[in-house]
DNA sequence: ACGGTGCAATCTGCATACAGCATACGTAGC
DNA sequence: GCTACGTATGCTGTATGCAGATTGCACCGT
């Protein structure tokens, strides 16, 4: 008996559906309060609508499409409320995955980490800067997944993975670009080294300070943009009252 | 022109379905790694497989059912190292939680949170135990709940719902009525206390003891009874190398 | 010109039909 | 008797058809 391996079963139509539509909400290829008409999109992808409809509701279970009252479906859209909440909640579970990676991490994982700063590091100036500001973003998601991961916690990691995607929602719907987010680099070393140190201290105050600095630079930017162009965000209001990464 | 109420309108069928399906496996209706047959549950419910689809892909998304490798569904089974990791979880979570409410919390919220502790301290002790064990529960859920709403983040309570329903399958799934829960009791109004003074230091404090006191009665009691009846359950293993709740 | 009514187009919700696949069972060959 | 193959049955995945609802528009009346 030779191994012959397994061959590719090509997965699901409403598991592909759902990935294609995923994709394309985090890449911002729908308008903002945009209709997803289940008619067009099967059309789209050339498949009937039973696959659609499942895709849907399961975007619609991850928060990044909302009913828009009746029966309608559309792109969820983010606020900058919601970005500060959503920061409150990626603190409090972030500071439990590091915590968990100082235990749990194995040297493959802290290795992989550590590859990760390095790549953020290496990325040169001379690129195009906005493309260079994406890529650092991919490799800030796969650093901090990386971490969840590492601290062995499988519900950890499902329940940031459901908060970055709404980051990342966030993101495509402002088209953040902000200079300061190089200084990730540096925070992402800090992390790195308190981790592989089994510090976990110093690596819950590193995550700390990493994600109210960015917190702040995410507000910032937004509300700039926001006065820039007014009404075409929800929720610019005053931040003041908000609990805002306590504890 | 009159005031005339908006007609009530009987939600869809797939909803309706999906709230059927989930309050029936979190009551236990269901034989633990029994299937989830669409066809069977359609004939149950008297609907056709479409909204019975949409409702599974629901409770797949919830994590209240699992896929069993060939495309069958079955209810998730929750395993003592997954209740140490729920419990890991909710624990970050709701110190963000009390944090917010100290903060946030109306007079009206409080006054409810009172009322939920005032309940739970009425349960007469004369009535058959479990029956009691179970209304402690139910309070305690809503108490929890309550807390979080009051924080006024959204996503918070989102996150924490998916906790509280995972933990509630683990409840049905190992029959627990360990009499140390109306330990709770105390425990919930001490955290009542401190939000209601708005002292976000000792609130933490109280909700950490408490979660912490939970989580050792549950893993306590679940593997008792998986000593006593080896094999019935998955994930009885050491715990000792988890990170459990530290930090 | 303006408001209201009726109609048409479009979309969602649901049911059903059909095809592919997995599993279980029975049977034939050794 | 045991193994291996063939077959039958049941379940999932997908497409499609139909009914009810919503929306936008045109037409009519004032």
């Amino acid at each position: 008996m030779v191994a012959v391996p397994p061959i590719q079963r090509s997965k699901s139509l409403h598991e592909q559906t759902y990935q294609a539509l995923r994709t394309s909400i985090l890449s911002g290829d729908f308008a903002p309060s945009e209709r997803l008409v289940e008619t067009q999109l099967a059309q789209q992808l050339q498949v009937s609508r039973t696959p659609i409809r499942e895709a849907l509701r399961q975007l619609q279970k991850d928060g990044l499409v909302t009913s828009d009252g009746s029966g309608g479906l559309q792109v969820t859209s983010i606020s900058v409320i919601d970005a500060v909440q959503l920061y409150d909640c990626r603190l409090a579970l972030e500071q439990l995955s590091v915590a968990g990676a100082c235990a749990q991490a194995t040297q493959r994982q802290l290795a992989q980490l550590e590859d990760y700063v390095v790549q953020a590091e290496a990325l040169v100036p001379g690129k195009s800067p906005n493309l260079k500001v994406m890529q650092l973003l991919n490799l800030d998601y796969g650093f901090h997944r990386l971490i969840a991961e590492s601290s062995g916690n499988r519900w950890l990691v499902g329940l940031l993975d459901q908060v970055f995607d709404k980051m990342a929602l966030l993101r495509v719907q402002t088209t953040q670009h902000n200079p300061e987010v190089l200084e990730i680099r540096i925070e992402h070393r800090q992390i790195y080294q308190a981790i592989a140190e089994r510090q976990v201290d110093r690596a819950v105050a590193a995550i700390r300070s990493h994600l109210m600095a960015s917190q702040a630079r995410v507000v910032g930017e937004v509300q700039q943009l926001s006065t820039a162009n007014p009404s075409s965000l929800p929720g610019d209001v005053d931040l003041l009252n908000s609990p805002s990464l306590e504890g």
